[in-house]
Formats: C-alpha cells, structure tokens, sequence
DNA sequence: GGGAGTGTGGTAATCGATTACCAATTTCTG
DNA sequence: CAGAAATTGGTAATCGATTACCACACTCCC
C-alpha cells in the first residue's frame, strides 16, 4: 500500500513540486497541469501520508487525551464532547485511560509526547501524585486539565464551579425544608473531591443549616449504598443528602430505602453529574448537571490559545452548573423561600 | 521542542548511527560510547520522535477505532477493554465516534487511514451504508469488526454469539413458567438488531413457546418506555419480555410498573449487554452479560493475524455469552424443568 | 528592443530516526 | 607475523510531503 505523491507526479508529467502544488493549492499551477495532477491522482487513489505531512510540518493534528477511566460515564460523556469539538476543526483524538493511577498517567504522558500530540486534555487522577508528569508535559506542550486539576495551579483549568453547584443543591433542599443536611462524597485524593466537599460546607454555613460529618469514601456505587447502611445505623438521619455524583446518589437511595426510610419523604438526596444513569434510575435522581459540552469547548478553545513559549498566569474556568430537579429531593412551596416542615419522619 | 537523536550524538562526541545503536541496542557499541550516549541522553531530555519513527518503519503503533457512540455504555466498555489490551503490546488507540451516521463513518475511516493506522477496529453503524467504506479500508489495513457487522461478510468480526446468548434467555424464563414471550429490539439496520431478533426466534421455537409479534424501535430507554406502553394498551400481555438491551429493559420495566404490572411477579424481563446501570437499576436486572473482555482479546489477535495481501476467508469469532439472572424474571424451580403458571394476571 | 517585473516549473533541502554500506581497527589463526 | 575474519564507527540514503530557491519564459513599458 503506497501511492505517493512521486508517483502521481509521474504519472501526470510533472515534478512533485508541482504536483504538491496543484493538490493543496498553495500556489497557482496552469489549468492544464492542475487537471493532470488531479486526474493522476484520482485513478491511482492517492491518499496524502500524514505522517509524513506531519514531520515536515511539525504538526502531528492530533490531541492526547487522558482520562481516569472510560467506565465512568462522566469522563465518557467529556470525551465524546471533546472529540467532536475537534472534528469540527479536522483534529484527531488519542485517547488514554490512566486507570486511576499515577504511574500509568505518566507512561501516557510520555507515549503521548513521542507522538508529538498537538496538545494534551488531561483530568489528573491524583492530586498530589500528578503532579510532576503533569507539568512536564505542560512544559512541552499546550495543556489544559477538565474537571480535576493537580494542586498548585500551574496549569490552565476548565471545570464546573463546585462552589455554585454545592450551593445550589443546599439551597434546593434547604427550601424544601431541609434543617440536617450530610454530605457524602469521596475520600481527598483528587480536587473535585475536596473542592465539592468545601463547597458544600461553605454552603450549608451560609444557608445556615446544620451539617453532619461527611462521610467519604469512593465515587462508586457501592460506596453509595455502605454510606447508605452507616447513616441507618447511625441513629441521626438527616434530612437530606448531598452526595459527590451520582453513582454514589443511586446506592444511597437503594440502602435508604430497603432500610425503610423513604426518598424523598423522609430524606431529600441530591446527586452531581447528570450523566448517564441519573434520569434512568427510579425515583429519576435530583442533580447537578456538568456543563459538559460547554467544558469541552472551553477545553478546546483554551487549547489553542495556550503557547507554551510564554508562560502566561494558569487560566481558571469554572462553569456554573444548573441544577436539576427531579423525584429524590422534596418539592419546593411554590413561594420558594424557607418553609414548614411537613410530613417527614427521621430514623 | 525539540532534542534530537543529533544533539545527543553530538554531545556524546560520536556520530548518529553510534548514538541511534546505544540507545536502541540494535547493534553493539562499545561500552565507554553507550555510557557516554546515555549520559548525554538523559542530560537533554531526549525523547525519540515517534513521528519520524514512523515515517521510516512504516508503522506507526497506532490502531484506529470506529465506534457509533461513546455514550453508550456497551461501547465504552468496549473501548475501554480494548485499549487495554493494546497498551499491553505498547500500541495506542485512535478513537473516533461515527455518531451513527455513515457519512461520519467513512470520512473517520478516511482520516485514520491518512494517519497510518496500523490497523482498524470498528463497529459499523449501518448494515448496508457501511459496506463500501469498510470493504475499502479492509483492503488497505487489518481490519475487524466488533459486535456490528456490514453484510456480505467481506471482513473478520468478533461479537457475542446472538443465538446462545437468545436461546439462555428465552430458556430461563420459560423454565420460570413463562408461555407466551415478546421481544422487543430495534428496528433492523445493524447486525445486532437483525441476529438478536432471529435468535430470539430460533429459540422460541426450539422451545415451543409462543412469541408475540416483536415491537422493533431503537436501542434506547424511551423506546423501551413506549413499548411498555404498548403492551399496556395491546390487551395480550405477555409472561416475559426479552429485550435488544438492558436500556431497553429498563425503560421497559419502569413503564410496566407504573402501569401496574408486577416485575417479575406479572412478567419476567431479561436485557442484554450487562454493561453500566443493569445492577444498578431497581430491581436489579436479568440480563445476558456480553463477553466483553473476550471479544476485545480476540478482535486484536484477530487484527494481528490479519494479513492485507493474502485475503483469506473471512473469520467470524462468536462468543457465547452468560445469563446473569437478577430480580426482573421469575425464579426457575429447583428441578430446573418446566413449571406450572402460578400467580400471575395479565392485563 | 532591452530591462524590469511577474508568473510558473523544477531541483533539492528539510523534518528525525534508522540502517545499508563502507572503512578502519582489532583479533584470531596457521 | 601475514593475512583472514570479526567487530565497530561513520557517511549517507531512506521514508513522503512541503517549500525555499533558482531558472526560465513571458509581458509590459519607455
């Protein structure tokens, strides 16, 4: 397999620069030879190496793109948004999983480069263990990190703001007469993890409401449903529970439930995310939706401002998220400010 | 950016081929030269170009991967599985999403064999309008379909063994007493609709069950909602459902209980993929686990084994997959054979 | 009609890593 | 110790597309 542009240029009589020239077009060739080339090329199927194209022009039209894991229809949904942003300007994807650990996000890192990405997009797995790979690569090449970041700020950031959805979720069940609200979220290893954590506690402080210690364990569903489990056994159930996605959201409903405590009579629960399974779940779940296309394209268009040569400060930008009200949380009274308690019973 | 194989050579005191041996180990040099290559190496930060690797091996380590939607659980999983087998052997994955138009397709199928893939993995979106694109890039790279295929059998295909996989379900839920069976799939315009439609008709008749006209929409959750509605409003409601996949089952399952069918009491619903919500959904779901992980080892042996020049017959891999029996069909008695109707009303 | 200006084609360098081929040196053998 | 054999370093070609640069031909104007 290999039809070169050596060979069209044979074929059509002509030297390669010609040829060259009257396929993209980049200067004027006679009619005559413009048509020559282009029939040469149509029966021999030329298709133009770009590999080769992109050693010449130091631009490979390629993003690297790593992501914890493609399992997680969160990362999923950002993906597919990604790639499309990119279609729309002829860019191609590379798409890595790190699988939640360091050591592999460096390896990827590293075979990424190699292959002389255009870019990187990149949700750092870890916090602190990210670190260095992360601005390494960010050294070489432009680089955005979408929803998680690494500590320290050194890279450019495009997320949600955690702080306005924390706020909205409390403020949500709070009017829905909320006085005890628990959060529960995942252990402090990645930023969304603590930045949804002290979102929700800056929140609950400002809607003035009680709020229980968080409980945290991993953004799963099975933690959802332990979590679920310690707050029957507990003795203090709250009144709602805001919860760091939506996976988790689902287990708790199901503990809660097959405990006897029914949602959202006696207890509000509010995920994050709104991807994948929220809508699919019965009762369909209260959530934080992710601006996920808006992210993407953020991401996208961030990445081509960013030049590595001058290191401008980090850009930071959080996308308020909206709330979306389904059946796991209590109605708001039409007038929507703080009401009575009615109807509900705790543990 | 930028060290090259030049700069390393030239800091080492030595000539490019000396530095290329030392550092690939391709050739012997002596000991004091690999030292002093090494040293200069690491002192750059030199990373070879994988670009320009290519260029001159003609291969570039990459495999291209056509799949219709990553938003679907069952791709992603997919995915996912086969990335990891590819990282094994130090080769990427080059995904693109067709969004289930065979336009999208065959321009992705063009750009990924622009980029010299090494080879294709896909899944075509189309039964028909996918077969020129997907015959022509066969015939200029290994190429294996997964789940999908285009008609005609023109190329190697792994997926999961329709028939087996119809034949457990239609099995369980007629040893749970159940006479009279419906399916409801997609409408016919992938592979996977037109096999999991005829399976299910094999396997009705080797059972000697009646089966109800088969309601055929889309593969979504709204579409098993509406069907569920349909056997609402049809007057013969069935004692079992078997579904093209578990979103359909699970729409299916909300609209039977809102309409107040018991599941599995009144009607036994089995889905199919096992992938993403089907344990996650109250009640949790039977369903048919696809072999997920196998098909993904398979189809990049199979894309190892694929020689472009001497076409040999079509391979076609079907794995048989497992029955994963939830709480959405009626239990089997222990003896396993065929039971008696108890307790249920249809509508 | 000659010199300046314009348009167009071809030759060869370039991107970076690998390696065929040659040359030089060392080692071995009788 | 001469000559053969083995080892190892260097030069330059290669992969394919693009383009800087040069050369040639033609037009225009005074």
């Amino acid at each position: 397999m290999g039809v070169t542009i050596h060979d069209v240029a044979r074929a059509a009589g002509v030297s390669v620069a010609s040829a060259s020239r009257a396929l993209s077009g980049r200067r004027k060739v006679t009619p005559e030879i413009a048509e020559r080339v282009e029939r040469a090329a149509a029966e021999l199927g030329y298709r133009p190496n770009a590999v080769a194209k992109a050693l010449r022009d130091q631009t490979t039209g390629t993003i690297g793109m790593i992501v914890p894991g493609i399992g997680n229809p969160f990362f999923t949904t950002i993906v597919e948004a990604v790639e499309s942003r990119l279609q729309e300007t002829g860019r191609d994807l590379l798409l890595c999983a790190s699988r939640y650990r360091p050591d592999l996000e460096a390896r990827r890192l590293e075979t990424l480069l190699a292959r002389r990405v255009d870019g990187l997009i990149i949700s750092p797995c870890d916090i602190e263990a990210s670190v260095p790979a992360v601005l390494n690569a960010a050294r070489r090449v432009p680089l955005v990190q979408v929803d998680r970041y690494i500590e320290g700020g050194g890279a450019d950031w495009v997320g949600v703001d955690d702080d306005s959805a924390l706020a909205q979720a409390v403020d949500h069940v709070v009017r829905g007469g909320a006085r005890l609200v628990t959060f529960v979220g995942s252990r402090l290893m990645n930023s969304s993890a603590r930045s949804r954590l002290s979102g929700f506690e800056r929140a609950a402080a400002r809607a003035g409401v009680d709020a229980t210690p968080p409980l945290l364990g991993e953004f799963t569903l099975e933690w959802g449903v332990e979590a679920g489990r310690l707050l029957l056994d507990g003795g203090a159930m709250p009144d709602a529970v805001v919860c760091g996605n939506d996976e988790i959201a689902v287990g708790l409903v199901r503990a809660l439930r097959t405990g006897g405590v029914r949602v959202p009579d006696d207890v509000s629960v509010v995920g994050f995310d709104d991807v994948g399974h929220a809508s699919m779940c019965d009762p369909p779940l209260t959530t934080v939706r992710q601006p996920v296309e808006e992210m993407a394209a953020e991401a996208v268009r961030l990445l081509g401002q960013v030049r590595v040569s001058d290191p401008r400060p980090a850009q930071r930008i959080a996308i308020a998220p909206r709330l979306v009200v389904r059946e796991t949380s209590r109605p708001v009274p039409a007038g929507g400010g703080e009401v009575s308690v009615n109807g509900r019973g705790t543990a």
